[in-house]
DNA sequence: TAGAATTCTTGATTTATGTCAAGAGCAGTT
DNA sequence: AACTGCTCTTGACATAAATCAAGAATTCTA
């Protein structure tokens, strides 16, 4: 069992080594040097992507700004949902913030699953649901707390990303300013 | 078909009416009284809600104030998620805000429905990723919008709210203190 | 390794929003 | 209709966080 088929297997709680197969050989991968774009706003996403080794950024043009809206780290996926799901124009731009290695899956080739593997539908829509209810949290953490809370919130969970990518990446998607987060982090 | 089968076709497209009538015969109906709570803060949520009539709120408890997370109205649903999955204590407490009547379904029957309609969870998948579009949005506008941009945005999608609810748990739920809130109204 | 380009920090200042407090407006109750 | 309790508004003030600008520290590149 490779990687991809490990943390499928994490994530989906599929046990079925031969189902886990199927799945795995459906993901192309394809390595992305710094800076490289995996998706670019406006065109059609039409693959979701689990990130095998480095860091992408997902993050929307507002206004001369970049909004960071996620940043993914190895073993968790990306993708403008709303794209790959409906096939609209995306309207995230997806960027490798470091060389990183991705596992790809065609829309295509994504709903064979469902076909393939009998409680895929099952097994996906509980792990949506987790997904959802972390998006939960993330937007009570905006109802209920300052920035410096979310700060300490986050860094607790995601110590590892502080070394690896720009910090103003982070201030970002914590929704606040890199100088706010400088002199949260001075204080702290 | 009644009104409640007539919602569960639109946000599941279950066209089979067999299927549809199976499905609403495990919901009981409940009528709430104004202020009546539907959930308190630390039980076991052993429900899924669907809102017939009336506006409910979910709020947090946080640091003696009330964080409102969301309010449903008709023909939107209302629970703790991560309690009724997961069967944790909840950390929502759902109050009625107004004379209110709800279809309810126990967790165990709601387990049911994927047993008895095939297609089911690939519908409830599709349910919950539209849900998690909705709240990636959420977060975005915390992320790139001031407080009278967020309350711009959500007051052109939910004007009916605004002459049926107390508005500061639309302020809360917005992310704003109620005085914000109602400088923002006098200026616009 | 030097120079260029980013990224981060820091201080000064501005702005948006929160807090506090008082009063006005309404709705429910008797 | 008067009382009671909410809810909303308004003003004065406080504070968190944004912005602007400059310089320091890193990281990249040739």
């Amino acid at each position: 069992m490779n990687e991809l088929e490990q943390y499928i297997a994490s994530y989906f709680g599929v046990v079925n080594a031969e189902d886990l197969q199927i799945i795995g050989a459906l993901f192309k991968e394809t390595s992305y040097q710094k800076g490289d774009m995996l998706l670019m706003e406006g065109k059609k996403c039409d693959q979701l992507s689990f990130v095998q080794s480095g860091y992408v950024r997902m993050f929307h043009f507002h206004e001369d700004r970049e909004i960071t809206q996620w940043i993914s780290s190895k073993g968790h996926f990306t993708t403008d949902l709303t794209s790959f799901i409906y096939g609209q124009p995306s309207r995230l731009t997806i960027q490798a913030l470091s060389d990183s290695i991705v596992y790809s899956i065609s829309k295509s080739d994504y709903l064979k699953i469902g076909e393939l593997v009998s409680q895929w539908h099952e097994l996906e829509k509980m792990f949506i649901i987790k997904c959802f209810i972390t998006l939960e949290e993330r937007v009570y953490s905006h109802l209920a707390m300052t920035a410096e809370e979310r700060y300490q919130y986050f860094f607790e969970n995601n110590k590892e990303l502080f070394n690896h990518v720009p910090l103003q990446y982070i201030a970002s998607l914590l929704g606040m300013s890199p100088e706010t987060f400088s002199r949260i982090r001075k204080k702290l």
